[in-house]
DNA sequence: ATTATAATGATAATCATTATCATTTAAGGA
DNA sequence: TCCTTAAATGATAATGATTATCATTATAAT
């Protein structure tokens, strides 16, 4: 006799995602899928790149982390929830997090919300991308 | 007899750059490369689609046009040089310009600037996307 | 222990973009 | 006008990034 019934479709843990999960909360830098992949693999050497392409996606959608469109090369990803804006630097395309205290961000969002007020959209999120040439690129020259 | 000598290297001429660059120009929105090759191609059925891409290319890199890396699918493209940032609707990922007065456009470039101050990076320029759910989209839900 | 199914890893497929290269075209003399 | 030169083109191969497929494995619940 067989049982048909649903069952919800429910997250189930993995090995794999936690670790990818952590690693992007505990580093301070912006790693491509392929940069993850790489360190991750020293410490779990059977794990996947599509393993890493799948989870990256799905933590995205869950919004427990952030896909940058990076100005330049494939997309970067950034387990930094906290409110905070990007540098890009375009010679070395090093991206870093520029923190804002909250005065800051409030300032910031008032003014982005005055200038969409003049439409009728609602307001979802904000990317702001600040790109320019960081200090070890001005002292270096290009390399 | 032969006579080397150099020759500063130039721009010339092409009625395919010229067709590409004047369509972006009045153009109000933000075509994907595809989608430009697919409305050029009807006025002018020879044009290839690495021609788009290279004039794109081109164009951006003397700063006559925009690249706008889309959250949601391929790169868009936008003639539009005036100070403005993008809005992209994430149900439909139409990206729509919103033009920038003077005072708002100082109002946000010195919060940014206020932030900057604390790197030693120098500031090139800025890409702000705002991302949320146009008025269409808010009417007609889902589609 | 059994079962159901989510998740994985290998890899094929796809999508967007760039590189290659033979041919065409624009521009500037002879 | 006719040459010459090199930039630009268009067809298409190649690449790079990401997603889809699918047989197998691992997790969680009974």
């Amino acid at each position: 006799m067989i049982f048909l019934y649903h069952k919800i479709a429910m997250e189930k843990y993995s090995r794999q995602r936690e670790l990818i999960y952590h690693s992007l909360e505990t580093r301070k830098d912006h790693p491509t899928a392929e940069e993850l992949y790489l360190d991750l693999k020293e410490k779990m050497p059977e794990i996947g790149i599509a393993t890493v392409y799948r989870n990256l996606s799905d933590l995205c959608q869950k919004g427990k982390i952030i896909k940058i469109k990076s100005k330049y090369g494939p997309d970067r990803f950034d387990g930094n929830l906290m409110p905070h804006i990007h540098f890009q630097c375009e010679q070395c395309n090093n991206i870093v997090d520029i923190e804002l205290k909250s005065e800051e961000k409030e300032k910031i969002d008032n003014d982005l919300l005055a200038v969409l007020n003049k439409t009728d959209a609602i307001l979802t999120t904000s990317e702001i991308l600040l790109i320019g040439i960081c200090k070890q690129c001005q002292n270096h020259g290009m390399n």
